[in-house]
RNA sequence: GCCGGGAUGGAGGAACAGGCAGACUCGGCGGACUCAAAAUCCGCUGCCCGCGAGGGCGUGGGGGUUCGAAUCCCCCUCCCGGCACCA
């Protein structure tokens, strides 16, 4: 059907706007009929121009100073989405200004390209994990491209390509050699559906983080790196990070360390000829301990139990434990079970039987897998022994309560005196810890201790998509690393998903089978894959030789250009990825292949991108694709929202903002550039005041923008640069013609080019410059032009704003005074009363105090 | 329970270091242009009283410090994030 309405005539895209609403005229128009501005024409076009440069590319040479903008490598899990978008906004506008401030930039791009996700899609497909991974990091490069980001593209890489991960099984061979990595049994979070085992971090609330199953517990044989060496370390050197990082994220990293500080305890068992060890963060209230726990995996429990004659009991019960999930043992909480075992420990300084118990709400994986319970200071005791009826004997009086033994519920955890405890008696109870800690160290009954929550880092993974552990397994020869020679050990290419019995790679015999590198016997290859924090753990050091296939990275490359100097990402990798990563470089460090102990200098961590309050979701119909955004209104426009909706480490939710309306602001700057352009001539035509007005309005939004860059706040300086378009606007209303209005304009295309790049540099050409404007300088405010000649002063009285007026600068309070004694509003409040006190503040405000008498 | 962060117009948010609360944007209302619409441009837009000049109230609630508090102090409510049978 043939419109009625004329065609557009504007030059511009079959997307734009004003056609799709002639095709389709039920349709909610977009902005898309500015004159002058079709991203769809300029964006392709200057991306063009700027691979043509190889403008982002990163020098090895050259003399300028270096700056290292990392942004958090995706995961290829489909296209893009709106939290990719907004992230990797936000990086691109942190290399893009380092350019502008006359550094080098390295700015690279690759994929965490291992993963779980990858092999259950090969299984809906039946086809490799590799053809839908690459696939997808495929669609993922090309909507980067669309959305014009600075990527160093040569310095591409794919965790998943065995030039890779050949160092990555590199890197797990150096943890080997210097004992940080081992083979230990532990009880193991186990995720029956995807049949493997998890790491700590890995488990949200007893289930499964990737696939919400509930995860129970397997004793299992499995790799571990031992973080736990690095606990202290990972606390101390936070230190240097304190004023770079989000607290946030430091804080998240505390509580997940978990440090505390007490004693450990020996406690000897009456029946038998031996010591069980517990610690303790309350050695004050060692006199108040009336029995004793063990975890029920402690290994003498069972032996404890046998001369106890408590065998049979304690079996059952470990049976029953045994068969809980993480849920149901969390659970018991608060009616606490478990089992006497038949003996007595003596309690080291009243010398009393204390029964000794296995319950599971002491845990084999912290501290020493045993405790010595204080039912009146602590709860779970307190619970325990009501259940069990044991005694509770308070031994820390609290500042304002009166404790009764007999009948108390809540355990009185808190400060107090000592009482009940011999020659501790009215210490004070953190000189009591003290006191009683270093006592017990000097008889050997104990000592000061310090336990974390953190575990070792568990990183074997019973799936096939991953870097294989080098390691082969010897009947003579036990456990024998792989040669760095024979790195990598690849994946073999065919691949049976299917087996339901055993992880992938044990599957395939072909494959398992190998020669031992020791004694050439016939020996089976370690059939476990890496946790994919392992790959991600190291990658930011690859980048600077991604092609060296002789060694991990080249250690000039890493002394040019780490640590990172600006890393960005996601806060849900305040944890896993930037604790592993952090542990990583400290390792490296002190195998003597790196000479830093922190990987990022500084952190920034943006939001997340919601829809309705709510995270987008295909199934909840709320999903909004970067893709759809770039159709409409192009790259620039889409990141421009994004860094406008707010300050950056907030969420955004995507129906608060307006697309349309940071369209409408671009087109509406091109149009003012055209305007200017069009105006003829350089002749400072207009009212010289009004020009030196707009002079002084581009020198402090240079200076305001600037700072708020330094401080990631894209958000006001997105709106400084919307009012310095109006005040250009006003401007050429009022007359003013120019250098003033060229030197307002040009300063925004550079200040907006890290933000929007495209239209930046759409402008700035037209604005009459022949080089990129990455390449110029960012701009610097005139000092002289941030002073005002004149200022408003409001004038109050009793604190209150009556009225306002214009002072010269510097004017005195005399002056001030007597001017705004005049104004009408301020005589008329003022009649009557009796100024008590004047108060002045220079060139900001004048408020006259009166008295009522 | 412990640790951390928040609460400002209809919405997102702004306010250096205690000094005109609400920048900038979205939305809304009115006007210009148009046969009409879109787009564009101009104006208004915290609430209440008032024709107006102007006045009162106002940054989750209550108290305090101060000439002056969104901002500092104390108490409280609610929201978000993390940790949590961690001895």
């Amino acid at each position: 059907m043939r419109s009625r309405w004329p065609p557009c005539r504007v030059r511009h895209h079959r997307r734009c706007a004003y056609t799709a609403r002639r095709d389709r005229p039920g349709r909610r128009t977009g902005a898309c009929v500015a004159r002058g501005y079709d991203p769809h024409e300029i964006e392709p076009r200057w991306q063009k121009a700027w691979d043509a440069a190889d403008l982002h590319r990163a020098d090895e040479e050259g003399d300028r100073p270096r700056f290292y903008a990392l942004h958090m490598f995706p995961y290829p899990s489909g296209d893009l989405h709106m939290g990719h978008a907004e992230a990797f906004s936000l990086g691109d506008a942190v290399a893009r200004y380092a350019w502008a401030r006359g550094f080098e930039v390295l700015n690279p791009i690759g994929w965490d390209s291992f993963g779980l996700p990858a092999e259950n899609a090969a299984i809906r497909r039946r086809a490799h994990p590799a053809e839908w991974t690459y696939a997808n990091v495929e669609t993922q490069a090309a909507t980067m491209r669309r959305m014009g980001f600075a990527f160093d593209w040569s310095r591409r890489l794919h965790t998943s390509d065995p030039a890779y991960y050949k160092w990555t099984q590199w890197l797990f061979l150096q943890l080997y050699h210097a004992g940080w990595a081992y083979r230990g049994d532990a009880s193991v979070n186990w995720c029956p559906n995807d049949r493997t085992v998890l790491a700590n971090e890995q488990v949200i609330d007893g289930r499964c983080e990737r696939c919400d199953a509930v995860v129970t517990k397997r004793t299992l044989t499995q790799w571990f790196l031992r973080i736990t060496a690095f606990a202290e370390r990972l606390l101390d050197d936070m230190a240097q990070l304190e004023a770079y990082w989000p607290d946030r994220v430091l804080n998240l990293q505390r509580n997940w360390i978990g440090r505390s500080e007490g004693a450990r305890i020996v406690f000897r068992i009456e029946e038998a000829d031996e010591a069980i060890v517990a610690f303790t963060t309350r050695p004050d209230t060692l006199f108040g301990a009336t029995f004793f726990v063990l975890a029920p995996e402690h290994p003498r429990a069972r032996a404890l139990a046998e001369r106890g004659g408590a065998t049979a009991d304690f079996d059952e019960y470990l049976d029953q434990v045994r068969r809980r999930t993480e849920m149901e043992r969390l659970a018991t909480e608060g009616r606490k079970d478990g089992v006497f075992l038949g003996v007595h420990a003596r309690n080291p300084v009243t010398g009393e039987r204390m029964p000794v118990y296995a319950a599971d709400y002491v845990l084999m994986e912290y501290g020493t897998g045993a405790i010595m319970s204080v039912p009146a200071h602590d709860q779970r005791d307190l619970d325990f022994a009501r259940a069990h009826g044991l005694e509770v004997r308070v031994v820390v009086q609290p500042p304002d309560t009166e404790l009764d033994a007999a009948s108390m519920t809540e355990a009185a955890d808190g400060e107090g005196v000592l009482v009940n405890s011999g020659p501790y008696d009215e210490l004070p109870w953190r000189a009591a810890k003290r006191k009683i800690t270093a006592d017990l160290a000097e008889r050997g009954d104990g000592e000061p201790a310090v336990t974390y929550r953190l575990r070792d880092w568990l990183v074997s993974r019973q799936r096939f998509w991953g870097a294989p552990i080098p390691v082969v397994h010897c009947e003579d020869c036990g456990l024998v690393p792989v040669p760095e020679a024979d790195l990598p050990v690849t994946l073999p290419e065919r691949v049976d998903l299917h087996a339901e019995s055993v992880s992938p790679l044990a599957a395939d015999p072909d494959w398992v089978r190998v020669a031992c590198p020791s004694c050439g016997q016939e020996s089976r290859r370690d059939t476990d894959t890496m946790d994919t924090f392992v790959d991600s753990s190291w990658y930011y050091l690859r980048y600077c030789s991604p092609d060296r296939d002789d060694v991990p990275f080249d250690r000039e490359a890493v002394r040019r250009w780490l640590p990172v100097d600006q890393y960005t990402g996601g806060i849900e990798h305040a944890i896993l990825h930037l604790l592993y990563s952090r542990f990583v470089t400290k390792a490296l460090h002190d195998l003597g292949h790196l000479d830093f102990v922190e990987p990022f200098t500084r952190l920034k961590s943006q939001g997340m991108v919601l829809m309705g309050g709510a995270a987008m979701s295909k199934s909840r119909g709320n999903l909004v694709e970067p893709r759809a955004i770039l159709d409409e209104y192009g790259a620039d426009t889409l990141r421009l929202t994004m860094l406008f909706a707010g300050p950056i480490e907030d969420d955004i939710d995507w129906a608060d903002v307006s697309p349309a309306g940071t369209f409408r602001w671009l087109s509406r700057l091109s149009r003012l550039v055209d305007e200017h352009t069009g105006s003829g001539g350089t002749v400072e035509a207009g009212d010289a005041a009004a020009g030196a007005d707009l002079r002084r309005a581009t020198h402090r939004t240079i200076a305001a923008v600037t700072a708020d860059f330094e401080q990631f706040k894209y958000n006001t300086a997105i709106a400084k640069l919307m009012a310095l378009a109006n005040a250009i606007s006003d401007a050429l209303r009022g007359g003013v013609r120019g250098p003033a209005v060229q030197e307002a304009l040009d300063a925004v295309q550079v200040i907006l080019a890290p933000m929007a790049p495209h239209v930046a540099e759409e402008l700035w050409h037209r604005l009459g410059h022949s080089d990129f404007v990455l390449r110029a300088p960012w701009p610097t405010a005139d000092p002289a032009l941030l002073v005002d000649e004149r200022r408003r002063i409001p004038v109050q009285v009793d604190g209150r704003v009556r009225d306002a007026m214009t002072l010269p600068v510097g004017a005195s309070q005399a002056q001030a005074e007597e001017m705004a004694r005049e104004l009408a509003n301020v005589a008329r409040h003022l009649r009557g009363r009796r100024v008590a006190r004047v108060v002045w503040v220079p060139d900001r405000l004048l408020n006259f105090v009166v008295a009522d008498d």
